[in-house]
DNA sequence: TCTGGGGTCCTAGGACCC
DNA sequence: TCTGGGGTCCTAGGACCC
């Protein structure tokens, strides 16, 4: 019964532009940006001018004219991040990665053996320092969104522990934007209001925000300003589609170039599937017109799969039956990704493994927790392959 | 400020089934 | 003949995240 802040959010700073700092020392101390057209990554020196992701590369270059600009190195950055989840995994088994270069960490069953939350996380940090080369800030609380909404308070390369006396304190004067889910189109309704603060949130009542944001949005954001968050840090969750995309110039883009380009496409997203040993039965083409605005065309297969013929041919007659459209609007990107990707069984880390249980309700309850539903059934069909021991759903 | 590439989750209507 | 409610799947769009 460890009701302390047990949660860690782990967000690599600046990951891209950090690794090539680590990497060229050249580049520490001074405004890095890596990508060219567009920017990928800032290093904080860059972000001080007002450089920011996302952001094209002309403005990133005449706000900070004496930044590097660097090529990505992706196979760089998935080593490094390799290497810094294997240290979050040698912290605890309950892992949730979010992203490359983030995750949450469940540290509640290891006060006896590792300390305090707050001793755990500073260790953390030496050890991705030391052992990996990059700052890493983490934020520490009782539930996952306060974990989150600390480490972006605590960014760069910090630590910042919201005691459970102390949430809705921490929580209330932060600006709307700092909620994880508030993006640019929630905040400005909410500004519509003069609603600016999450304490002004969490006056606003439930029905109201509803009205103003939608059923979903509404509610969701009501419980986060009331601090009630109760996900826990799921292990083994995997991803449910993959794709790849290419941006385009203006144009004109002949049918012919954009077949050729999408068979790229295609053939880097099975790749990567087969890799991964995942299929899927939903494939989609994504498109951008001219003026920005974007549009997906899709088809669900009957059966799952990871071929590439089979994904290019639908593909292909999604991109002919919206070629009259692209005539008439012109196109700036084109994507394909493959959804609805099969679930197969997740390795379950030890605790529940190894250690099935005395008592069946209670280990099944654990395993629903922990996992969720779907890989309560994962986990009981692997168990009955690999171990006789297993617990199994009551009938 | 003229915009990459990789994802997640939610909503909503229609088809279809019981 | 008309009508009901519930559930799932598919398609498409949109907001958001890194």
């Amino acid at each position: 019964m460890s009701t302390g802040a047990t949660i860690l959010h782990a967000d690599l700073d600046a990951f891209y532009a950090s690794v090539e700092q680590r990497d060229d020392p050249r580049l520490r101390g001074r405004p890095v940006i890596v990508g060219g057209g567009v920017v990928l990554a800032a290093s904080y020196e860059a972000k001080a001018l007002g450089v920011r992701s996302a952001m094209g590369g002309r403005q990133a270059r005449r706000l900070c004219p004496d930044a590097v600009v660097v090529r990505p190195r992706m196979s760089a950055y998935t080593a490094a991040s390799r290497a810094v989840f294997e240290i979050f995994r040698r912290t605890t088994p309950l892992v949730e990665g979010l992203s490359v270069d983030e995750a949450f960490l469940d540290v509640g069953g290891l006060r006896r053996l590792a300390g305090m939350p707050v001793d755990i996380a500073a260790r953390l940090r030496r050890e991705v320092r030391e052992q990996v080369g990059l700052p890493i800030t983490v934020g520490v609380a009782r539930t996952k969104f306060l974990a989150k909404v600390a480490s972006g308070v605590a960014k760069p390369d910090g630590l910042l522990v919201v005691p459970p006396d102390g949430e809705l304190a921490f929580l209330h004067p932060l600006p709307v934007e700092r909620l994880w889910g508030v993006g640019p189109v929630t905040a400005a309704k909410l500004r519509d209001r003069r609603i600016r603060t999450v304490g002004e949130v969490a006056r606003l009542g439930e029905a109201a925000l509803v009205s103003l944001l939608g059923a979903g949005a509404g509610r969701h954001l009501h419980a986060l300003a009331h601090n009630r968050d109760p996900r826990s840090v799921q292990v083994g969750r995997r991803r449910g589609s993959m794709g790849a995309q290419h941006a385009l110039g203006r144009g004109p883009h002949p049918p012919e170039s954009l077949e050729a380009i999408v068979a790229g496409l295609v053939d880097r997203v099975t790749r990567r599937m087969r890799g991964a040993g995942r299929s899927g039965r939903t494939v989609v083409l994504r498109l951008r017109f001219a003026d920005y605005t974007r549009a997906t065309r899709s088809h669900t297969l009957a059966k799952a799969t990871d071929d590439t013929r089979t994904v290019l041919d639908t593909v292909r007659a999604l991109l002919r039956a919206s070629l009259p459209e692209i005539g008439r609007r012109g196109v700036t990107l084109v994507g394909v990704a493959v959804g609805n990707l099969d679930d197969a069984p997740v390795q379950l880390p030890l605790p529940f493994h190894r250690d099935p249980g005395a008592d069946l309700d209670a280990a099944v309850d654990a395993v629903r927790d922990r996992f969720g539903a779907k890989a309560l059934t994962r986990a009981v069909l692997l168990g009955r392959d690999t171990d006789p021991e297993m617990p199994r759903l009551p009938d």
